[in-house]
DNA sequence: ACTGGCACCTGGGCGC
DNA sequence: TGCGCCCAGGTGCCAG
């Protein structure tokens, strides 16, 4: 479920409750995730100290002296901070505990997300391969043109692929290229310079507007303090499918790209 | 090297 | 109330 904002909205709110705290142990109720949690959690995690909790794509690094924590929230998934003991529900599969009294708990009853264990995660094989940061300076217009020269592949598909920028789930997907005015279906490699501005634009603004918002919720995403995300209500074309386009009050469209629902204006977008 | 399609898993909402 | 069906925000892996 989370996106990117949804991801560091969460990492927003546990980190003081987490950074420079000792994890005194670690309760894994079920361990089959997307991949089994290694051991090597559970191993070398109690007695750490998490210096930093930061993110990389949508995934969660926890850095400690030994090495780092990766969680992925996949489709589900959630973190909240409790008080230990709280009694687990059915889908709390971890809870990181700390000497404070506290415990980071994870949640995710579709169990697509991920618990995984790296000395170094910059050479982990799942982050080793993906694309900048969406809201670096190193992604840009140029920067779209240049990775989307010959590809033929529509732009929503090429946008959500993380080997070319992270973070960029279906959700914003639609959004951003709303934004930019660009059918989803054109394909990657026959949109001009000018049009790629826009779009790596579109990206960073509305990747902003919903960190700033909290994350969207849309079922069961909760804010690292237990609170919902409010985003939704200021989506322009995601699950408006019929309902009048904000800017042209056309209906908006709903069309199947790769398996993913895909929203979009006929009017504004071209 | 790209591309499209499938898979993993559970739960919520809907129509009958 | 229950059942079957469809849908869901991610992403690694496979064959072509």
């Amino acid at each position: 479920m989370p996106e990117l904002p949804e991801v560091e909205t969460s990492r927003r709110g546990i980190a003081p409750w987490v950074e420079q705290q000792v994890v005194r142990e670690v309760i894994i109720r079920d361990r089959r995730l997307r991949w089994p949690i290694p051991a090597e959690i559970d191993r070398n995690l109690p007695g750490q100290t998490i210096r930093s909790v930061s993110r990389r794509a949508k995934y969660l690094l926890f850095d400690t002296a030994a090495g780092t924590a990766m969680l992925h929230l996949g489709m589900s998934g959630s973190v909240r901070i409790i008080h230990d003991h709280e009694p687990a529900g059915k889908h709390d599969h971890v809870d990181i505990c700390l000497h404070t009294g506290k415990a980071l708990r994870f949640r995710d009853p579709r169990r697509f997300g991920s618990l995984l264990w790296a000395k170094t995660p910059a050479d982990h094989a799942l982050l080793r391969d993906l694309g900048p940061e969406p809201l670096s300076a190193d992604f840009d217009g140029d920067y779209l043109r240049r990775e989307s020269r010959g590809r033929r592949v529509s732009i929503k598909q090429f946008i959500m692929n993380a080997g070319i920028v992270v973070g960029v789930g279906n959700i914003y997907a639609s959004e951003a290229l709303f934004g930019a005015g660009i059918h989803p279906k054109r394909s990657a490699g026959r949109i001009s310079a000018g049009r790629m501005n826009d779009l790596s634009d579109a990206i960073k603004s509305v990747l902003l507007r919903a960190i700033e918002a909290g994350g969207t919720t849309l079922r069961d995403f909760h804010g690292g303090d237990g609170e919902p995300g409010y985003f939704e209500r200021e989506l322009d074309v995601y699950g408006r499918n019929g309902l009048p386009c904000r800017r042209c009050k056309t209906p908006i469209s709903v069309i199947v790209l790769g398996q993913r629902s895909t929203f979009y204006c006929r009017t504004c977008q071209r």
